[in-house]
DNA sequence: GATGAATGAGGGTTCATTCAT
DNA sequence: TATGAATGAACCCTCATTCAT
């Protein structure tokens, strides 16, 4: 319903106003991480870019439309890596593509660690509020594929719903790592993609069959 | 800092208090459940448990009081439920114990679902905040212990992140599961096994060791 | 549509609060008299009120409440007004009876005229916003039976058009007179009196026959 | 105080520029027709007309300049057509002329009728502001003399009162009918006429007499 | 002249918290 | 102790107006 109210109001003409655009959208992925979002609010975020409230407000219709702004982006980012990814991988046993999943997603969490741990629950509290998927189905797209060529018989809903999951899973535990402190990114490859490979194993097998033992 | 406002103000002796603190955060629940972390609002809790506001801040020094008297006492809920299935399953193999453990986690989130995804989402927030571990120690200190049978070189520190992490790996699982809908536990609770059990394989083995094949 | 949010918020129960109240409606009153629907801001008022705008807002709930809440008093006076001027004139002639109305409507917008004015054109504000008449249908519900005496054959939906433009024209004549400066009662009743009975006298009238001479 | 920031800022000698000026006025009509005076803002008004907000203050000093423009032309309009039917009703009998004024009011009111409703509004708030009678004099010049005749003994200023008074009597009326909505020219022409009749007949005839009957 | 980006004071509304009764 | 009236800082957003390009 107000779902366009999260859209950018106009696309700037001129270049001085993309920079303005790209500083205060920078600006606000600064106060997320410093301020968390309690501290996010549309003064501050104009005031770290040195720019007028109204300037921010002629480019975003609201201040959730910085946060649909800077979760699309990162969803847009997130979707060329796992493309690439694929592209790269391709033909390769899935192992080795999970693998490369897992490693391009924790290089993408720790880059801007906090960033993506707020984005992660304001992009819930979104999701709660407008019952809309923010997670871009198209990164699912890229992944249900994948999984796919292993799941013969699963009907496309099943493998989806697993995708959504494997999402779920990589970033839950990445987030803790990331919540412990400085994160040592092979031991978390290693672990993530354990646990990957455990879910996969459970839910693309027939349900008789048990789990691997440890 | 703030750790302090946190607490409860006081224990009520008489009954009567007792009781109305109940239906205080009886009330703080179905706000959080109906309205969301938006919604809520000291004002409508205290409305909602048809008590005065004065009444609220008696009990409650603070808004984040409600919210972490809730925390605590789901924390203790899980310790407690925790506690009895490991000294139910005390002696069994690990894969048995765990399965437990995920069938009790999957019927405590599913008693409140949207309680305790907003808890989840609320008391990542108070950390973020106060730089406090939310998450009662204790729950851990009881999950430590059944891992660390496995787990013979690992230090302590590392059983507990490690249980820390498993304790994220199923949350994660679940809400992902009652974001979609109607929950299948029989095969949440298989897929979360699998997750968990593939995440030990590959985080309490040598590092030179892979993980195991789907 | 957002009618109800014109409405009071709640009815204060205590004596403090329905004190509030009044000297909060004053204020608003005050306020548009001296600085016009353009100075007319909840902050003003409160201030003017000696109150703050919480406690404004808890009374109630936007601005345009405090709009309506005047009107919807103001038209109660003048239906209190009309009605008793209607029994007192019972089995009177209708001239008689014109006149009395006339002459309450004068010292009913003599009383505060400024108010008058700004409260005549904010409820055109509001009517053309809502679709909703705000005067009050009582209103004329009163008016109507006094007229119709004299309009046999005219059905009620004409009736009431009837009394909607006795009322306008009225309020015209003597917002024109206020606006003059200080008003001779006299000749504007006088005045008034005769716009009536010369409108009266046409549309009550069969078509075919000509309005009176002068 | 403000009265020279509301005339244009200059008239624009080349063909492309007074084409603007009609433009952006034009489009401030439309706005004021479909937003009413809530949604009237620069910014919609210069969106409106296919211009920059830069140009619209090119030409025009202040929002309300724009308001007084419009005013200014419609009482031109206004002022023309009235000393048209008073030349082509010149030696008629004052009924006969004063029907042509009406007719001729009716008829103007109705053109745009939103237009001509909220253009009042707003006129009558920049007479309470600035203390300047905005419907313009000339006006009522023309129609004094068409009284005057009628009302030997009257001094000057109680003509230019009564002429007021018949503008604001009429307006209301029309403006009540619109109310109504789709209106019945032949009636409202005749119940106005009537009113007209009735005003004039009480207040130019000296006080001792009564008006006349129903 | 024209453009549209930028400004920032202004104003509506909320809500955590206090305190007189 | 309970109540609920009162507080006011905080925050979202608008829009008249300016000015660099």
């Amino acid at each position: 319903m107000t779902g366009a109210a999260l859209n950018p109001r106009k696309s700037p003409r001129q270049l001085r106003a993309r920079a303005t655009v790209e500083t205060i959208l920078e600006a606000a992925a600064r106060i997320l991480e410093t301020a968390g979002p309690e501290g996010f609010n549309t003064n501050a975020v104009a005031a770290k870019a040195g720019v007028s409230v109204g300037s921010l407000y002629q480019y975003f219709p609201a201040k959730q439309a910085l946060v649909a702004e800077l979760s699309r982006r990162n969803a847009d980012a997130v979707l060329q890596g796992l493309a690439e990814v694929a592209a790269a991988t391709d033909g390769q046993p899935l192992e080795v593509r999970l693998r490369a999943f897992v490693r391009f997603a924790i290089a993408q969490q720790c880059a801007r660690p906090r960033l993506s741990r707020v984005l992660d629950r304001l992009e819930e509290g979104m999701a709660l509020d407008t019952d809309e998927r923010t997670t871009a189905p198209d990164i699912l797209a890229v992944l249900a594929p994948v999984l796919a060529a292993e799941a013969s018989r699963a009907d496309p809903g099943a493998v989806m719903a697993i995708a959504r999951d494997c999402l779920a899973l990589v970033r839950a535990l990445i987030d803790a790592a990331l919540d412990r402190g400085p994160v040592d990114r092979e031991a978390l490859e290693k672990n993530t993609l354990g646990a990957l490979l455990g879910y996969l194993g459970a839910s693309l097998r027939p349900p008789e069959q048990a789990a691997a033992r440890v």
